[in-house]
DNA sequence: CATAGCCGCCTTTTT
DNA sequence: GGCGGCTATG
């Protein structure tokens, strides 16, 4: 079958592909055609009669996983290796071995809104302030001691100053709330399989032996409990090929460490390694700028950056005034692309560092009527009508998830209030009993009153008979809850503003019906431990015909013909909040790495003078990345003829007393000027009250006339 | 008990 | 510029 692209390979490809026992690095630069080398290795490990089952692929999304077995299945392979992500392939793991692992198969899988209301709780149980302990910075700590796979228990042995000793309470306390709400968080999932691997050498040796071969994409950005699987899972055979690259490495503050990559062949001492430095996507000259931005990095491993392909166009710097235009400019240069040189929209994408940065873009886009496609996975699952019907759902499977259960209980609105909830749950407290079975028990709370008791035991009975319906299809079960929860009727009242959310819900419903008819055996529980995972039904599709819009982070494994960065300013990217870390500063520098190279033809890197963030207008600066590019910044073409063009060769002078008029600030005095050619500033008191020094190249002010 | 309106914290990135 | 949580009001 795939032995006729045998020689489509390269030497290097070949022998990443055809080197199968023993442990492997695949060093592979971007556009090295690494998802070919896996697809095909999986191929060729088939190919030699290895069965499916006994091949394990590990990738990074969902959708990297999807993509590659359907790359696998167009081979002509038999399908049936297991090709997930880390984290569903603990969430199977656990499942399967429930008992040993001390959970329940029916447990709920907290998200970040889910996390928050937990650590919320535990701050509050410790008789601690959240406004000295934030909900935010706790989650981080316990993130990070998580994904190191330091229990409560180690915590507590090494904690030895005020805050950590205060940390372990409110982590022990955190962990008791997820055991109590038969709940884990991601973490977690990663953390219980690799105990759950180490703790019991047979399950170990089992899962081992099953998993004859095992491939880890993305290796550079495992953290370590990840490794700490990989290690248990190879543990009977050390077939293991993992393929990564260093200088791609961009998710450090998600617990990555860098160093499992770096250190594998020490991990694995017989370790072969192979490089794949050529690169088939992007013009010579964008690799020659990308290796040349790279090199910046000091804590790197020298490598090559081969280009196959011409020079391209030059390399675009732009500056813009601020946001609007920058996006503006991304509109027109689209335009251009697609009536001049007939470039797909599908073929370009547009890159930023934080998400909040699309908004200006959007709206850009909406006002040229040019189509786009916002990829950001978890919008979908965090709205609230998707919340709620989940919620619903959630209760039927883990009746002590109470997250999802005070989520409902009043949603839609059905009389039970604030102070019931306080009642019921003091009953809770009191009684060794969850608060569902305190629901149910509503009839022995004395503090309670006739209305209120009924109004709940309405719910329960309501409850309990969707619960007996939970058997069946998904899709039929949600659409049925949601009919009768007066879910839909409360959106329907809602008018206008519930009607996309009653397209949202359909989307759900659709989505659950193709689970049903896919899934291997399909169930309810499954299906929310996966979606929990699978957040991304907004996921890029680059079949749609738009234009792709994304953060530089879900930017990694995809590549476009024309690819725009905005933003690119100091404060952003690199974003401020590294500036004290010089390891944080290289991932920033990887990040715009990364996004450079997703590029096959076409780059333009832009930034802005000024930009708003968080409602405020800022003055930036080009990002010190741009000076290492050596690329010389342009001004940005003129957009508008409107107000006075100023040439940048004959710059105005102003003097004090002046009155000027900025297109942002509005009016004000002119207070100081000083004179330094190109360089000048000019030093304004508005008339709002704010003081502001502005170049005078950059800052376009009009000079009112008679002044 | 429900709702509207206000305050404060927030978001850098995501499985 | 937005959301969650809190408060005042009907």
């Amino acid at each position: 079958m795939h032995r006729s692209l045998y020689d489509q390979l390269t030497p290097s490809q070949r022998k990443a592909v055809f080197h199968i026992d023993g442990p492997m690095l695949v060093l592979a630069g971007p556009g090295s055609g690494k998802t070919r080398v896996i697809t095909h290795r999986i191929a060729s490990l088939i190919d030699s009669g290895i069965r499916p089952q006994n091949i394990c692929a590990i990738t990074f999304t969902n959708k990297a996983a999807d993509e590659m077995r359907q790359r696998v299945t167009a081979l002509g392979c038999t399908a049936g290796s297991h090709i997930s992500t880390f984290h569903s392939l603990c969430v199977r793991i656990l499942r399967q071995y429930a008992a040993k692992a001390q959970v329940k198969n029916s447990f709920s899988i907290y998200d970040t809104a889910d996390q928050r209301k937990c650590i919320k709780q535990a701050v509050k149980d410790c008789e601690l302030e959240t406004s000295n302990f934030p909900p935010a910075r706790m989650l981080n700590a316990i993130s990070a001691l998580k994904n190191n796979l330091i229990d409560v228990e180690t915590f507590n042995v090494q904690a030895d100053d005020f805050f950590s000793k205060r940390l372990v309470r409110i982590y022990q306390r955190y962990q008791g709330i997820l055991t109590e709400h038969n709940a884990m968080d991601f973490d977690d999932l990663l953390m219980k399989a690799a105990f759950l691997l180490e703790r019991h050498p047979k399950v170990c040796e089992e899962l081992s032996r099953r998993f004859r071969f095992l491939l880890v994409d993305e290796y550079q950005d495992t953290n370590h409990s990840q490794y700490r699987i990989t290690r248990a899972l190879v543990s009977a055979h050390n077939n293991i090929c993992v393929t990564g690259d260093p200088d791609q490495s961009i998710y450090r503050w998600r617990g990555a460490d860098i160093r499992n990559i770096l250190a594998f062949e020490k991990d694995w001492p017989d370790a072969k390694v192979v490089r794949l430095e050529e690169n088939f996507r992007s013009a010579a000259n964008i690799l020659e700028a990308a290796d040349k931005l790279i090199s910046f990095n000091q804590n790197r491993r020298q490598k090559r950056l081969i280009p196959t392909r011409g020079l391209g166009p030059d390399i675009m710097v732009n500056v813009f005034e601020d946001e609007a235009a920058e996006a503006e400019s991304v509109v027109e240069q689209i335009k251009r692309l697609r009536e001049a040189e007939d470039v797909q929209l599908n073929e370009i994408a547009v890159f930023y560092r934080i998400n909040a940065q699309s908004r200006a873009l959007e709206e850009a886009f909406i006002k040229a009527n040019m189509p786009y496609q916002i990829v950001r996975g978890v919008e979908f699952y965090n709205r609230k009508e998707i919340r709620d019907l989940i919620a619903y759902l959630k209760i039927l499977v883990n009746p002590d998830d109470e997250i999802a259960l005070l989520r409902i209980i009043n949603t839609p609105a059905r009389g039970i209030g604030k102070t019931t909830i306080e009642r019921i749950a003091g009953y809770g407290a009191s009684h060794p009993i969850s608060f569902f079975d305190a629901l149910k028990r509503i009839e022995n709370i004395e503090s309670l009153s006739k209305n209120p008791k009924a109004k709940v035991e309405q719910f329960v009975r309501m409850i309990e008979k969707f619960r007996k319906r939970s058997t069946g299809r998904v899709a039929s079960l949600t659409e049925s809850i949601f009919a009768e929860s007066g879910l839909e009727k409360s959106l329907k009242d809602a008018g206008f503003e519930g009607e996309s959310a009653l397209e949202n819900v359909s989307e759900l419903i659709n989505s659950a019906a193709q689970y049903d008819k896919s899934a291997e055996s399909p169930s309810l529980v499954d299906y929310l431990q996966q979606i929990s995972l699978f957040s991304d039904v907004d996921v890029y599709d680059p079949s749609s015909g738009r234009v792709a819009l994304m953060t530089l982070h879900s930017a990694k494994g995809l590549e476009f013909e024309n690819v725009f960065i905005v933003g690119t300013e100091d404060g952003l990217l690199p974003h401020e909040r590294s500036y004290d870390d010089e390891d944080e500063m290289e991932e920033e520098r990887r990040l715009l790495f990364v996004g450079m190279t997703r590029a096959k033809n076409a780059l333009c890197i832009s930034c802005t003078r000024y930009r708003t963030i968080r409602g405020q207008q800022l003055r930036t600066m080009p990002s010190q990345f741009i000076y290492e590019l050596a690329i010389e910044p342009q001004p940005a073409e003129e957009q508008s003829t409107d107000d006075s063009k100023i040439a940048d060769n004959e710059l105005p002078h102003y003097r004090a007393g002046q009155v000027v008029i900025h297109k942002s600030f509005g009016p004000g005095v002119v207070k100081n000027f000083v004179d330094m050619g190109q360089n000048s500033v000019v030093t304004v008191r508005f008339n709002k009250g704010q003081e502001k020094s502005l170049m005078v190249k950059f800052a376009r002010l009009t000079k009112m006339p008679g002044h």
